[in-house]
DNA sequence: CGTCAACATGACAACGCTGTCATTAAATCG
DNA sequence: CGATTTAATGACAGCGTTGTCATGTTGACG
């Protein structure tokens, strides 16, 4: 036997010399450089990132100890954390991800799933998300997605589950879809919602509420107040409950004035520039023309001033145009538009924080925080596209 | 001791409970249900993935050898390799991608490094990486950064080591930063570049070259063909290498035709909408009058637009314009824009898949295939903004 | 039909952390 | 101030892979 491992090819016998001899570089290294940074640079300029057992050492408590104090638990008494953390310091250690994913039973990640044509609300989301994602710890896995799409449950649920994420951020029109919710209700994956509302959903898990209802009904009212009353509302996709609000938030603000509300006048639609130029040409059609357009996002308003230029209308003096959402591009039309703010990235935020003390509240069984919907309203920015 | 330790306390009693019960189902659920797909249900309705493990007691082969199959090692004889894939599919196993990471030297994760406003860019980027990460099985870890941060270097290296990446995805103007490569190729990290250029960059990484000179070439002798001679351009950020390009190109196509270079027509700006609407202000100052301007983006050149408008001046009759990058707000502006595609969405995935291919040779070490440059030139788009 | 590569496969120790439970130190109480 | 609870800490076994090395197995060759 011997003589004939003795015969095994070289390379294998060299592999074998160098797994001897990073063993004897490990045995050293633990017994002889006690509270040398080990985090530096090591023989041969490998860098060796340093371990919970590098820490451990180099502060003089077991390993649990030191998974004590970067897990938050609590029990751990000052002096000893003191110690700990001065040595994390020290060493400039960094948690392994993976070995906290395999070891535990949920992974750090978070997903982020959306289906929105509108870039800049992506960005701005993702934005807020990472940086609260930063701050905790987390990771943050992007899933942009089709929600028209028949296997949509299936495909959220797999990714849910091949990646072992923590949870899930949905904005809409996935949060507000009840066929994802309850799937993902029924396997008891935590997620959080970004909706269209003013109150706070049945629901064991967070949400945020975005109050399009209140905010359409300003912007109309402002269009109101620059004397218009033959107002044009330009639907978004039906399938988002926003666009729903906005319209009532346009009818409740019409009929507040005594302004009757004419259905001739409300246009269906998607969120695209299509459908402001398509609409556009309806509007001029009508008789008597409106006089305003309340679009019901940017993309939708740019598309109508656009279609509004091409049958040679005047933007605002015989058109006023009002989007909503304050996109980038509503600050570069000309005229710029009329529309309503929301914070996104402040949104993100608070929607991954919700989401991450949803899960940590879940860890331990007992305590369970009330769970707070937290709300946004969008506010009112009057520009060039309704002041005549 | 032992009467001691049973007056512990309730609740550790219990889960040392638990923990013997779990240990007996696992137990029983490897001695007993040999070839039964444990992935389904297990008892208690408790979902259970499978594991490297119940593979290879459903194929009945080692754990290794389900890991060569999974990790295409290529030593497995035809037959095993059928039986195990079998195994796979009947279990709807997933490998765990903690555990691969922790094991490995390094994580499937990707990192895509940026620094651009552009929203609509940065949307198709991500899109192509995520499907080429898809189907290899990569995450993706998206990093927006500032790129004129003193500590940008650092926020990298740190970013590549705390999260193990195995590799960087680098666009402008990260990707044309001495100092950012310089670091990363000290530390051996992979890397793929997307940047500007036409000729192979000297590296031993790949990188994927976008040629600007050309396709700003192509643009400028389209203002040409149209009657122009006295053509604006108008700069982007010069850290930029593609503004370089850009402007070269313009003024090859220039000189290609015998018109004269002129200094005073070019102006310098960032890329952004307000540097379009400052440069048209300067535009119709000028004697005589430019009658066309090439904006080195989309961005600048609905800037330009708006601009030009507010002075009063007609696009394309008065003053023609071209963009560049075709945003899809090149397509939202009244005129549209003439402006040069580029397949974001394609350049991300070779990118991504140059990446791997890269990631793959390197840990084995002798297969050092030719690293070879891709090379992308956007395409003219004509549209309304210059046919008169 | 023994010999010896080359090929195919397996046993087992890492990887760095968390969960479980045992143990020790500190606090509380009768 | 000893008994007993409670708080703090530690020892150690996983988690699901991959890397290392050893051990079959096969086939070509003399």
């Amino acid at each position: 036997m011997t003589t004939l491992s003795l015969n095994r090819n070289l390379h294998q016998r060299l592999q074998a010399c160098k797994y001897l001899f990073i063993k004897l570089l490990n045995f050293l290294s633990e017994h002889k450089f006690g509270k040398i940074a080990f985090s530096f640079y090591f023989a041969f300029g490998v860098h060796v990132p340093a371990t919970i057992k590098s820490v451990a050492q180099y502060a003089g408590v077991s390993i649990k100890t030191v998974s004590r104090v970067i897990n938050n638990e609590g029990t751990v008494k000052p002096a000893t954390l003191e110690k700990v953390q001065e040595a994390i310091e020290a060493l400039d250690y960094k948690p392994n991800k993976a070995a906290r994913d395999l070891a535990g039973r949920e992974n750090f990640v978070l997903g982020y799933v959306y289906d929105n044509p509108n870039a800049y609300y992506i960005i701005d989301m993702q934005k807020g998300i990472l940086d609260e994602c930063r701050s905790s710890g987390y990771e943050l896995l992007i899933h942009p997605c089709n929600a028209a799409s028949d296997n949509i449950v299936n495909e959220l649920v797999n990714m849910v589950s091949s990646a072992r994420l923590a949870g899930l951020i949905l904005s809409p029109p996935l949060s507000e879809m009840p066929q994802v919710l309850s799937a993902l209700d029924e396997r008891n994956i935590c997620y959080v919602r970004i909706l269209s509302g003013s109150t706070t959903p049945n629901s064991s898990l967070p949400s945020v509420l975005i109050d399009d209802y209140k905010a359409a009904y300003a912007i109309t009212e402002h269009l109101i107040e620059q004397g218009h009353s033959r107002i044009a509302f330009i639907s978004g996709d039906m399938a988002h409950q926003s666009t729903i609000e906005r319209q009532e938030g346009y009818k409740a603000a019409l009929k507040a004035r005594d302004i009757p509300v004419d259905n001739q006048l409300i246009l269906n639609g998607t969120y695209s520039f299509e459908t402001g130029v398509k609409s556009a040409e309806k509007i001029v059609k009508m008789a008597p023309t409106p006089t305003a357009v309340f679009a019901c996002n940017d993309e939708i308003a740019a598309g109508t001033l656009f279609g509004a230029r091409m049958n040679g209308l005047d933007v605002p003096a015989q058109l006023a145009i009002a989007g909503f959402e304050d996109s980038p591009f509503s600050r570069q039309t000309y005229p710029t538009l009329t529309t309503a703010a929301q914070p996104t990235t402040e949104i993100a935020k608070s929607a991954t924080s919700a989401l991450i003390q949803c899960i940590r509240s879940r860890k331990k069984a007992g305590n369970q925080d009330a769970i707070r919907s937290r709300f946004f309203t969008p506010q009112l920015v009057i520009r060039q596209s309704t002041k005549g």
